[in-house]
DNA sequence: TTCAATTTGCAATTATGTTGCAAATTGGAG
DNA sequence: CTCCAATTTGCAACATAATTGCAAATTGAA
């Protein structure tokens, strides 16, 4: 991770009131250590750092304030730093060997929206796309 | 739900070597009766009709043989029958209300999925597509 | 440095999902 | 229809995931 993404970190706890604290920079910094993971794999990361009610409450907090979201790969949902930090981006997940594949567009998708939120007079704010298959070593 | 419906399910489950039993008959009603539901209003919906736990093996079954899926809206999964029940689709979920609209495309998620598969020699199985935002009613 | 407000960690609790097993149900053979 | 092996069910117990209350510690602003 950048000096900048720490610092952003920071800035956007400020804005929102939030106070800067070892557990939650400690968190981030778990989060930032790979990705997408999962929460269980935060908590076994930082056992004896931070409690794992902490874990749990801040993870909440940046999720609330947009500094991560959460991805739906097959079953389980891992977290993954905000578009800010990653850019903006959706996923390939292999349902083998559970390999992630970071794939970009806007074109597509964002046209889309456009067309279907005109349609219902919908006001989009996230959206997700997602696709399960087998990649290229997988596949039979 | 239709007569059609139940013959279907009927059906998709000789198909796979699964009984067609009361308790199964029942859940598979209680996930027809509204959609897309979470595992707990199904639950909730079973009490004194079918136990938690055959709710969950057979929700279970219904999911390997492909008569529903898991969307996932906002945090929590839900429910949903199968395409060939209720055509494919996508969502529009409303971060205020809850509301869920059904959206249609083939042309653009398709066309994406196909573009980018090719490019990185990927099999696709699945997808799910997802706007979350606010709805006509629910927007300032 | 001081202090109110926020945050943390612990213990306890709730929610969610799974497993082993005896009893009941199912569906096919006769 | 009856019988029976195989499947499925419901119960109790267990396992895992997430949340809550609260006293003690930390934070940041004066």
């Amino acid at each position: 991770m950048t000096a900048d993404d720490l610092t952003l970190f920071k800035k956007r706890l400020a804005e929102h009131g939030y106070q800067v604290t070892k557990a939650r920079e400690a968190t981030f910094k778990l989060l930032v250590s790979a990705e997408p993971q999962t929460i269980r794999e935060i908590l076994v990361k930082a056992q004896g750092v931070v409690d794992r009610v902490s874990v749990y409450r801040n993870v909440g907090v940046f999720e609330k304030i947009g500094l991560i979201h959460r991805v739906h790969i097959g079953w389980k949902y891992k977290l993954e730093l905000s578009d800010e930090f990653v850019g903006h981006h959706h996923h390939l997940s292999c349902l083998k060997c559970g390999r992630v594949i970071d794939i970009e567009d806007e074109k597509h998708i964002d046209d889309f929206i456009k067309e279907v939120s005109a349609k219902f007079g919908f006001e989009p704010r996230r959206h997700q796309f997602e696709v399960d298959g087998y990649c290229k070593d997988c596949r039979s």
